[in-house]
DNA sequence: AACACCTGATCAATCGTTTGCGCAAACGGC
DNA sequence: GCCGTTTGCGCAAACGATTGATCAGGTGTT
């Protein structure tokens, strides 16, 4: 592989040269003619600067880790995206990770942010984590900008989950419901607990009774969904129609559903928070409020790229483009 | 960040003896109570060698990149979790990349080969690129293995795609269908190919005609599933099952055979090639033929170490475990 | 007493870039 | 024709880790 030296003989000039012509150093005087000499030798060899050699010497690698969950979930289509459309953006590669083996203070994470592989991280934290905890091992170590919660120290990005909450409560209470029945995420998480508010506000400004019992705290996954929703049927005066915090969740809704032969949307509406390829694809397809994750993403990288260049904690949310509701067919008015 | 020499100073070595100590170099010849030492100040100032200066002088950087079309597609969950565990286990790391910026050529490849930024690359073709145009444009320029398709040039990797589907098809003859539609992938896709084979084996074995009228090559999404179904049920004789060449087209299938109101399994049967999540939550639960995608992701990894140490090209097939029939919903024996 | 030899550790060069500083030559003003 | 400034470029020192060569003492042999 061509290296600088290799382009600066090619091109008879210095090492240093080269370096400044190829890194466009502004205050460099050197003539357009030698300018010029080294841009072609470079070409000739096809010069790429070296990435351990730059990043020994600046210490920064230009790479970002994107730490999630669980990296095949189709939610992370649009934030990985949108992280990944920011870091090309700003000249950074993206490491994509996975959360499972990046439970900070493990190995994974001591490669990633010990041995200075990466600049900074963009982490979503495993629902249910604590946040104390995850500060305590993350610690100063690495410039980090947590997603959808915040733990102490680190900048964070969130999406208006409450909004889209109300926005997806309020079109069931459009269509004539009353008794809804929320599929929540779990107790300790941040985002399940604005969504449930969302959900709570919704149904204060219809003048609705907010009934406990009609709010679960399971999680997002398909099998909590299934869960919450026997749990809300088996109610004595079952809902007409329930809010999956989740699209996962959703489906597991649908699937409890069938198992209990409740036609969907006849004798049971269905609207989730979140938007993801399988929403279309389900049966019937799901009504949704579709987040701005892609944003998020981008948002996340532009953050993280303040702290890395020392900038002060701070904490954003994605307010444009807004919650916007996607209507399928799982939605319709209660019957009778 | 602690470095080797902060090390040195605290146990009163020099840098070189604590970089013997710290690598188990065997021919190094230091007394056990400096080791001792040694080791007792790299824990107390928190030593971790930095991947920059160590990248630099061994020009390793032992970051491995897998490269798929989406990594957001379920099916890509099991190869993921293969190529990191056999990372792990080979003391790299696993580099993510999506492969839409990853066009060989372009931009994010060079960044990751040319700066040498990974030794080497776990590469699955997007479906219906061109395994020369590919091959060129890679060059000789890091070491690869492909994954599903072999490249000139490169080492590969793939599993029994044409037992897999023989194996779907085998099930529906063994429920008694005789009119069997097979909803491929691209015609010029290898995968595609073997599959195609490997039903036309089983219908071979169990004397029945092959039809190429029930054979279509639309490709591996939902919306080719879709436009398979509508071709194939179009059949002035229509089929009475269809094996879908891949888990996502076999979505396709089903929401097709739904708007054209046919049952299933009642009035059609369906089993997929591949298993994913999402299989087990389609209406009905899919009948799938499970492939060895974690097996591959480690044996992909296996050939690569193989060829970044110099070893030639190879071309491997993951035979064990061989591909298995997960029996759910969406088939039984044909009506009358 | 002279010699080789082994042990335990250090010296110094190297990987490829970046960048502060120095040094000529050219230039302009008087 | 002298001096100060600008222009154009090269020298050399980092960055942190690895590793062949080297060296100072101690031990054993003749």
């Amino acid at each position: 592989m061509a290296k600088l030296s290799d382009v600066a003989a090619r091109a008879g000039v210095s090492v240093s040269a080269v370096s400044r012509v190829l890194s466009g150093d502004p205050s460099a005087r050197l003539s357009e003619a030698t300018r010029e000499r080294v841009r072609k030798a470079a070409g000739e060899v096809g010069y790429h600067p070296n990435f351990a050699g730059r990043a020994l010497k600046l210490a920064r690698t230009d790479v970002i880790a994107l730490i999630v969950p669980d990296v095949t979930n189709s939610l992370f289509a649009d934030l990985t995206r949108g992280v990944e459309d920011e870091a090309v953006a700003r000249g950074c590669v993206m490491l994509l990770a996975r959360s499972e083996d990046m439970q900070p203070g493990g190995s994974m994470f001591d490669r990633l942010v010990g041995e200075g592989r990466v600049d900074g991280i963009v982490l979503q934290p495993r629902d249910g984590t604590d946040p104390e905890e995850l500060a305590q091992s993350v610690g100063v170590r690495a410039p980090i900008v947590t997603i959808h919660q915040r733990i102490p120290g680190a900048s964070s990005v969130v999406v208006p989950d409450a909004r889209a909450a109300r926005l997806a409560t309020e079109h069931l209470i459009a269509l004539g419901h009353r008794r809804i029945g929320f599929a929540g995420g779990l107790a300790g998480s941040p985002t399940a607990q604005r969504r449930a508010a969302g959900y709570a506000e919704a149904l204060e400004a219809a003048g609705i009774a907010h009934d406990p019992a009609l709010v679960t705290w399971r999680g997002y996954r398909e099998p909590d969904g299934r869960a919450s929703t026997a749990e809300l049927l088996a109610l004595p005066q079952r809902p007409t129609a329930i809010v999956a915090a989740n699209v996962n969740a959703a489906v597991g809704v649908l699937a409890q559903a069938r198992a209990q032969g409740l036609a969907v949307p006849q004798e049971l509406s269905v609207v989730a928070v979140h938007d993801a390829w399988t929403a279309a694809h389900t049966w019937p397809p799901l009504t949704c409020v579709r987040m701005p994750l892609y944003e998020l993403g981008r948002t996340a990288v532009s953050a993280l790229a303040n702290v890395i260049d020392g900038g002060p904690v701070e904490h954003r949310s994605v307010e444009d483009p807004g919650p916007v509701l996607v209507e399928r067919e799982s939605t319709a008015a209660p019957r009778g």
